[in-house]
DNA sequence: TATTTTTACGCAACCGATTGCAATTGTTGT
DNA sequence: ACAACAATTGCAATCGGTTGCGTAAAAATA
């Protein structure tokens, strides 16, 4: 038990007198070998305690059964939803997950991009990083045939698989809803990004149900933010709250944006929703913890994992390299809880 | 642009008519390579779009810089702080991380630990699953010389590194808090786990503290949960409240379950914190968010994950394979906020 | 029994970077 | 100009599975 070296297909070998090359194929059931040998060599690598070296296979196959995971961050609860939706499908396959943070940072995302090119990923699932206006740094994957996903925070032009859901659809519904409520004057945060076109979809949503339902679009309701934090969100209802006359609904693209609003008002005595009515996006678990419950938007993240996942692995298996790199869409709800009730 | 196969030192050796030998070493420095072929080479590898195959140089060196991270789930804020210290850590001496989610099931931790070791993994942080009653599956690493530790879910007895926090000194703490602030029946949640004897230790400092100050220890207020979630935290709360005389303050060794309790307590119009105090445990961000604002024990999530990172670093640095597997203990705090005060 | 077809296994090259040692070129001293 | 030594670079084995192809043995057919 104290060796300090790893067992391999070599010590099976030489132990029952067999080439390694049987040793490898009867492991995975190859069918040219005999039953009793399969059941020989397997028995003596369990005791052998075997594990495979999984670099030398993926050295010498060029292919590693992994799925790489370069995301944002690990802490919102979409994303963490997202990663469990992968795990569930790749695990499935018998695919492996490693998850790479790129903290919202463009050199970050390079660096691990780069890094998970050098770990011969099987494919890449990716939610583009704040920061990031430039996709070349993923080229070294679409180049070698190395099958790219994007999911939720996609680049627009970047012929590639993408996952999303449609947000201007979805921020159609979220302001739609606010109106039925009685809202007339609806504030909106947003945030600036080229790449990840998310908020402006949201916000193009926004603009057309108020058009629709011939309110007037007012530029002082709309604000810009540097970053979607807590922090922002504050500063921002603090300027919506000074307005007058102060809007009497919100749309917020984030349920932690939607709870800084929330709080804030009721800093200020405001009553939500009575005298401000509150949306958000997400359904992040915090949405069912704050007083008054939030409503907001269903965000599909698990099943939009599993969809990134399915689609790599579809994509390995064919290994046509098929020039049909679809969009696909996914549902969002309306959840109406108290915070924007009549 | 268009190519199909991976740049390989092979390449570059034959652009410059050089060995393969040195475009490895001059990649790298080495000193016995003219700083004129370490620019010439470096130049070219850039414009080939070179990128090294971590799987050849791990196979050959037999080392990765890789580490492992094995934990429940990356959604626990406190999992997720710990990651990120670990990230800060292993970035700065060029470490790679990777991420593995037990789920907090068994099965699934031996699997991926089995998938560490395959992936040759040069050191493995673990937080254990709650299931896990058993840690031969570390065996494997521990054999084969390669650095572990253990952070906050640790076993009792493996000869291994270990980061923790003085979970009873902290359960001690808290209580003495509540006393402080005038409670004389104090209530508690705990969790059974006994490789995990975290919850235990907390409740040893409780049910210390209680006595270092002269109150009784009641069974009925200590209430033994079967998992740490909102739900069953709801579940516990309801009962506490139907005791009589009801308990004026509880000490959830969690913040989920503190917020779970104040929520509960809300709902049945028992007022937090005049007729009811809590403290919870691990300062959660939603513990900020909740209204009243909770009370709550710091819990060095980053500090614990630097520190466990810097643990492999070292270890794999002096590779002397020294005994002392020294068990590291980090601060905590009592976080008075709202929830608990006077 | 001789011959063809299966079945089962072995041989050896291969994947790409690393590294000990040998070999070559360049420098310095006498 | 030549030996002695330092500075560079090349050769070839190595890490551990995988796989195309070849071959021996067993089974099926003539």
């Amino acid at each position: 038990m104290e060796e300090n070296k790893h067992v391999t297909i070599y010590d099976i070998a030489e132990r029952l007198n067999l080439a390694t090359s049987t040793i490898s194929r009867a492991l995975k059931d190859h069918h040219t070998i005999s039953d009793k040998t399969i059941k020989k060599v397997k028995k003596t690598a369990e005791e052998m305690g075997f594990v495979p070296n999984t670099l030398a296979a993926g050295l010498r196959g060029n292919k590693t059964r992994t799925i790489g995971v370069l995301i944002p961050t690990v802490t919102q609860p979409f994303l963490s939803s997202l990663i469990s939706g992968i795990e569930i499908t790749a695990q499935k396959s018998d695919y492996t997950v490693i998850i790479m943070q790129s903290h919202d940072s463009y050199e970050e995302e390079v660096n691990m991009a780069k890094s998970l090119y050098s770990n011969r990923v099987s494919g890449v699932i990716c939610s583009l990083a704040m920061e990031t206006r430039d996709t070349a740094h993923f080229h070294q994957f679409s180049n070698n045939n190395i099958p790219l996903v994007f999911v939720d925070r996609v680049p627009k032009d970047y012929n590639t698989f993408r996952v999303v859901i449609d947000n201007y659809t979805a921020g159609y519904k979220a302001t739609k809803h606010l109106i039925e409520q009685g809202c007339i004057r609806i504030a909106h945060l947003t945030a600036g990004s080229e790449l990840g076109n998310l908020y402006n979809e949201r916000k193009r949503g926004y603009i057309e149900a108020l058009k629709d339902h011939n309110i007037t679009v007012e530029e002082e309701l709309i604000i810009n933010l540097n970053s979607v934090t807590y922090e922002d969100g504050v500063k921002a209802s603090n300027a919506l709250f000074d307005l007058k006359p102060m809007p009497d609904g919100l749309f917020a693209p984030g349920d932690i944006l939607a709870v800084s609003a929330v709080q804030t008002a009721k800093k200020r005595g405001i009553k939500v929703p009575e005298e401000f009515k509150v949306i958000g996006f997400n359904n992040d678990p915090i949405s069912q913890i704050i007083d008054p419950n939030l409503s907001t938007i269903t965000h599909p993240a698990e099943k939009m994992g599993k969809a990134a996942a399915e689609i790599i692995i579809k994509n390995l298996k064919s290994s046509k390299n098929d020039d049909a790199k679809e969009i696909t869409f996914l549902n969002t709800e309306v959840l109406a809880r108290e915070s924007s009730q009549k």
